[in-house]
DNA sequence: ATTCTATTTGGCTAGTTAGCCAAATAATGA
DNA sequence: TCATTATTTGGCTAACTAGCCAAATAGAAT
C-alpha cells in the first residue's frame, strides 16, 4: 500500500464516517426526496438544534452534501446520489444474513 | 421518525462504520480481487496482525465479509459486492469537487 | 505430547465523537 | 436600533475506537 493508495483510503473513510451515523442517515434519506432548512430536519429528528446543525456541517465537511442561505434560512441538498443505491443494497445483503451470494453484484 | 426507521438507520449505520476506516477499506478493495487470509492481508497493510484480526472481525460483524477456516488459515470473503461501485461513486463525486452536479446519479 | 504457525482475544492508553447547554452570529422586520 | 427567528460555534463530559503487546486458542507436523 503505497502513499498514493493511503490517501484514497482516508479520502474514502473520510465519507464513510460522515455517513455513518443514523441520524444523519436519516438526513441523507430526507435529502434524498429534496432539499430541506435545519429547521425542518431538527423538527424531524428531535434532536438539539445545534446538534442538527453539527451533524450537518460533518457532512458538508465530506462534501456529502452541500448548503444555501436564503434569507434567515439554510437548505442543504445532497450531492451524492449514489448513496440511496447503496444502501439499498447493503440492506438486501443483511436480510439474506448468511447466504454466500446476493444479487446485489455490480461487478461485470 | 418511528422505531421501525430508527432501526433500519442503526443498521445501516453499523455497515458504514465498519467500512469507515483507510485499512479495512484496503482490506475491502483487496478482497473484492478475491479471498485472501490473515496473513496475506497483514503484510500487505503492514500492521501488526492482531490489529488486522479486530479489523477483520469488525468487518465480519458487519456483515461485510465472511470467513472460513481451512487449514491454520482463515480465508476471509468480501461479501458486500456493490462497495467498489460505491467507492467509485464517491471518488467521482470529490474529484468533481464544488459543482452542483454529478453523473453518477442512479435515480431513474 | 511438543513444537510451529496462524489467528483471536484481553487489556491498556491515547485520541475521537455525540449531544447537551450557552453564547455568538446573521438576516428580518418593527 | 432593538427584538425575533434561524443557525453555528465553544465548551464540556461520557462513550467509543485504534493499535500495540501479551496471552490464549487451534490446527499441522514431528
Amino acid at each position: 500500500m503505497n502513499q498514493k493508495d493511503s490517501t484514497r483510503y482516508e479520502t474514502r473513510a473520510k465519507v464513510l464516517k460522515a455517513l455513518a451515523h443514523p441520524t444523519r442517515l436519516f438526513i441523507v434519506d430526507e435529502l434524498s426526496k429534496g432539499e430541506r432548512c435545519v429547521c425542518e430536519l431538527t423538527e424531524m429528528v428531535r434532536a438539539d438544534i445545534s446538534t442538527v446543525s453539527k451533524h450537518l456541517a460533518v457532512l458538508k465537511n465530506a462534501h456529502v452534501v452541500s448548503d444555501e442561505k436564503r434569507g434567515n434560512q439554510v437548505f442543504y441538498t445532497l450531492r451524492i446520489h449514489c448513496a440511496p443505491e447503496f444502501f439499498r443494497c447493503v440492506e438486501h445483503l443483511l436480510e439474506e444474513g448468511s447466504r454466500e451470494t446476493n444479487p446485489c453484484t455490480s461487478q461485470g
